[in-house]
DNA sequence: CTTTTTGCAAATGATTTGCATTAAC
DNA sequence: GTTAATGCAAATCATTTGCAAAAAG
């Protein structure tokens, strides 16, 4: 896919989730769709690769508002900073790394239905469940990559 | 239990884990005991009822080598604060509502098994699962609380 | 032409860092 | 006595707010 096919693209996304079509919120989309998992801060690093003299309040502004529309989805691992990726129709999760804070994508092992029912609901209407695999990457494992985002293990937990 | 023989448990507690122990880590165990789901700055009010003059920083350092050593873990809703409770030998999960921020307890629906086993590991050694259930609590539902902490209802996601 | 979004500047708020003092062991 | 934790102050960093100018529909 071409730039321009692809641009034609995330503008079909926002008229179709009624958004305004601004430059700043195509760089995001496209920011994103490129690099799955990215920060804020990289996010506009990324965004203004394409646009030049983008705020950060716009990057900010335009992540809210796709994120509220559903075309994009913040993740936050405990410790870091909110994520982005743009995936949201299908239910996978996140395997992260304790030591490195890697981000992958694990398809949901029981497809479309409820990964797991609560045992007891407290009243609650849940709309969603959300799992996170906390281990370490098989680059920390081997110790040959630095730790840039650490997250301590906790005890008395399990798999 | 009174509030002597609660005090010489937390005590216990920091010695199993060969920290030193302090007024201030035991006003943290003990305002974390007494108020699960407690963030940071809450925290701070509480250990400050139990001891006057109380650094901030104080308190940070503590919740962190608390965490470090186990004996409390932290969990953290996307765009909320960092939570502190202090149940960590068991693994119940997080039932979290999307208007008003209320955390609930939920025992795992497998017990003690994994909850759920990652099709594909991608060379990860996984050590835990966690599982956030998102919805709406039955107070926010009626329409009869404020929302203090809102989250937005991602789109395409399912429970 | 009306409404929304952008861009700039400044404010906010949580968390961290550095260092001398104090307390734990 | 030695080491680690505390308390104070200041710095940092991500994120938010307010408002005038510009762009979208």
């Amino acid at each position: 896919m071409d730039a321009v096919t692809e641009t034609a693209q995330f503008e079909e996304l926002l008229r179709a989730s009624d958004l305004r079509v601004t430059r700043p919120r195509v760089a995001v989309l496209s920011a994103v769709y490129a690099h799955p998992h990215a920060d804020t801060s990289s996010i506009i690093g990324f965004v203004r690769e394409d646009e030049e003299g983008v705020s950060h309040q716009t990057v900010y502004n335009a992540l809210n508002a796709l994120t509220v529309a559903g075309l994009l989805r913040q993740i936050q691992p405990p410790g870091s900073v909110p994520r982005y990726e743009s995936q949201v129709a299908d239910n996978h999760h996140h395997l992260v790394c304790r030591v490195c804070g890697a981000i992958e994508d694990v398809e949901c092992a029981v497809g479309d239905a409820p990964c797991l029912a609560a045992s007891e609901d407290h009243g609650y209407a849940i709309d969603e469940a959300e799992v996170v695999y906390w281990g370490t990457c098989p680059g920390c494992t081997a110790g040959t990559a630095a730790p840039p985002h650490p997250n301590p293990t906790p005890k008395g937990t399990h798999v």
